[in-house]
DNA sequence: TGCAATATTGCGTAGTCTGCAATAATTGAA
DNA sequence: TTCAATTATTGCAGACTACGCAATATTGCA
């Protein structure tokens, strides 16, 4: 799939594409009306292709599941972009790794804010079957692993730069921590999930997760 | 099913429960052989059910699925032993909440060691697929929520016996806090059982898990 | 032994999910 | 505009999970 010659980025996405993201629509309206509507245990695939009007066929060359319709589509399944990891792996020592991982998660945690409807209905499904938060963090496993990879070569990076010549960090133990960190930054971001979920009035994730990273401090 | 009248309880646990037992050790034996051989994606409950000699239909008499089958009986389903919530609630304000969690954790998340060979097995299996460990704390979600709930109590308590009359201290915060701790108190567990998977060695729960709550307190 | 409680099993059914091959729509280039 | 390549949709068949139900077998206990 080559670019346009247009330097304005997908300017004009083709019909194609279109169509695919209106389908994606419909069925994710599908699944989130008839669950607010009978609670998601009781939709089948073939409930929500008869209102989508697709076939049960299509819907999986959408999702993987009904759940998954139910979360959207995953953003962050692909790496990070390259400059905000740059800026978090050289931070340096006296920058707090956690403030670091908020940085983070301020980027790649705030989904589509486009489609404000989506957004709501979304929520109030998920209001009412909190195991789907659950799931959404255990669809998030290699992310969980590639920060763990960035926490701990910035924790290496820290440790160079302020241990004495003979005191080498164990690197065992480098990873253990920074595996521990990750994981209870991944508890923040759930919390704040938590918090949007539950929330009547909409506060946007953004102020959520400072929230909660914010609250981590006092913690410990 | 009433007690016996031998005061030692279950000195004889009854044919009945032996065979239980013994049936509910064979599937769990016949799914981590079969998922060490063949990975547990190529296992179905058709070749766990033939090489435990019982029924398909016998096998989800005992486990909901094949996943469940290779973490074993769930403990923890139920709710926590009196004492330890009465310790936990009534620590005071100076003790840490997280050391409270800790204690509590160590209770409930030592599971059977009674059968080392089941216990070794599992652990090589959820070695191979870590997604079993993500599906573990899924399977938690009522023990977390009992825990927010524990932790708030303890939080409420220990705010008023610190704060002066005009300081009520706010519910919903209180709420958010318990909620975050609790999540940390998680995370905790779930590090630990990720070192228990990976490290070659059998280190004990106990021990893993004193340490990742010792680590914690180094990261804020 | 014989009765009540409990466990196992087979059968049938609903539902999830995938592979495959045929068909239809979209695209870009001629 | 037309055509060929790419891509999307669909139906169909099949494997698997999961559960309700009723028949049968086993166990506990008097």
């Amino acid at each position: 799939m080559t670019d346009t010659i247009n330097p304005v980025a997908a300017a004009e996405p083709g019909l194609r594409e279109r169509k695919r993201k209106a389908t994606s629509r419909a069925i994710q309206f599908a699944v989130l009306e008839l669950s607010r509507d009978k609670g998601l245990e009781n939709v089948t695939v073939d409930d929500i292709s008869r209102r989508a009007d697709i076939s049960p066929r299509t819907f999986f060359n959408y999702f993987d599941s009904k759940e998954s319709a139910v979360l959207g589509e995953s953003h962050l399944a692909s790496s990070l972009p390259d400059d905000l990891v740059e800026a978090f792996l050289s931070a340096g020592p006296e920058t707090p790794v956690l403030d670091g991982l908020r940085d983070i998660m301020l980027v790649v945690a705030v989904p589509d804010t486009d489609d404000f409807e989506l957004h709501q209905l979304r929520k109030e499904v998920i209001h009412h079957s909190p195991h789907l938060l659950i799931q959404r963090i255990s669809r998030m496993r290699v992310f969980e692993t590639e920060l763990t990879a960035l926490v701990e070569k910035r924790m290496t990076a820290d440790a160079l730069a302020t241990a004495r010549p003979n005191e080498t960090p164990d690197q065992a133990t480098l990873r253990d921590r920074a595996s521990l960190t990750a994981l209870v930054a991944m508890a923040a971001m759930r919390h704040s999930w938590g918090c949007w979920a539950e929330s009547a009035e909409s506060l946007s994730m953004p102020v959520l997760l400072t929230r909660s990273f914010r609250e981590l401090r006092t913690l410990i």
